[in-house]
DNA sequence: CAAAATTTAAACACCTTTCGTTAACTTACT
DNA sequence: AGTAAGTTAACGAAAGGTGTTTAAATTTTG
């Protein structure tokens, strides 16, 4: 068994990051050039993208895809697309109208500007009316 | 840029599993053996297991570590333990005795048999009384 | 029990990731 | 223009992951 995705020297720098070290300054620390620190991690980024993308793929296993919502919409009018979609395959959604914003809201935090969302998404749902944005 | 950790391999398999196929079954509608669908199939599990581990990690970037709560422990006895830590510290916990234990089920759900701690358990707390179990 | 299903271990070829270096480049700010 | 922060490219060496096979062992199920 083994642990997460991460090397030791990324968790290290990433420690340091959090406490608003510079990437020159940690270099300094664990003696290598920031250019390292740098690769190091970035690398640690892509690590943590992929791990979440994992999980995000786990979700869609057990759902279905309800509908794709268009770049532009209003994040106001998803609600109605989502609950008149689920409709038609009979599954009751699991969360009302305000719910269902603050759900998209917290999930995909970049994904809107202002009320306009900001790129294409697609919307799964589960037997149970649980819904994930992918 | 890649996806996620999973392989396409991986992800043909477990969609497999998910309809309720054998092994064998699979194996011969991707054209190997068996033991190797067995194979990508425990690796798929495992690189689940370390997206987990690695977002877990995060948390505890945010968090401090808050007491650790030996094998054995009797679930209904941990809230207390959990309280009287973070009075220590002057930090409130988001959570009530039921909320916590609610909290704890559902995070570590192998961790216990019936109302006994199966393993050692680390519990990490933020600043804003959020709980995490590493 | 016996058959079917699943798991494990060892070994191999191939490919990717990681850490590291050096040097050049972009920003942002004063 | 000068300084500090961060990013990028090219490259090498060491380490690790993946898909396979084969064969043996174990667990589940009828």
């Amino acid at each position: 068994m083994k642990d997460g995705l991460l090397t030791d020297r990324q968790m290290e720098v990433l420690r340091y990051r959090k406490q608003g070290l510079t990437q020159q300054q940690i270099a300094d620390i664990i003696a290598t050039s920031k250019a390292n620190v740098c690769t190091i991690e970035k690398s640690a980024m892509e690590n943590i993208r992929r791990a979440k993308e994992t999980l995000d793929f786990l979700y869609t296993l057990d759902s279905t895809h309800l509908c794709n919502i268009p770049t532009g919409t209003d994040l106001f009018d998803i609600p109605a697309l989502i609950f008149s979609e689920a409709e038609k395959i009979s599954i009751k959604v699991k969360y009302d109208t305000i719910a269902l914003i603050n759900h998209m809201r917290e999930s995909r935090p970049k994904s809107y500007k202002g009320r306009s969302l900001s790129e294409n998404i697609d919307v799964y749902i589960t037997s149970t009316g649980e819904i994930y944005f992918g």
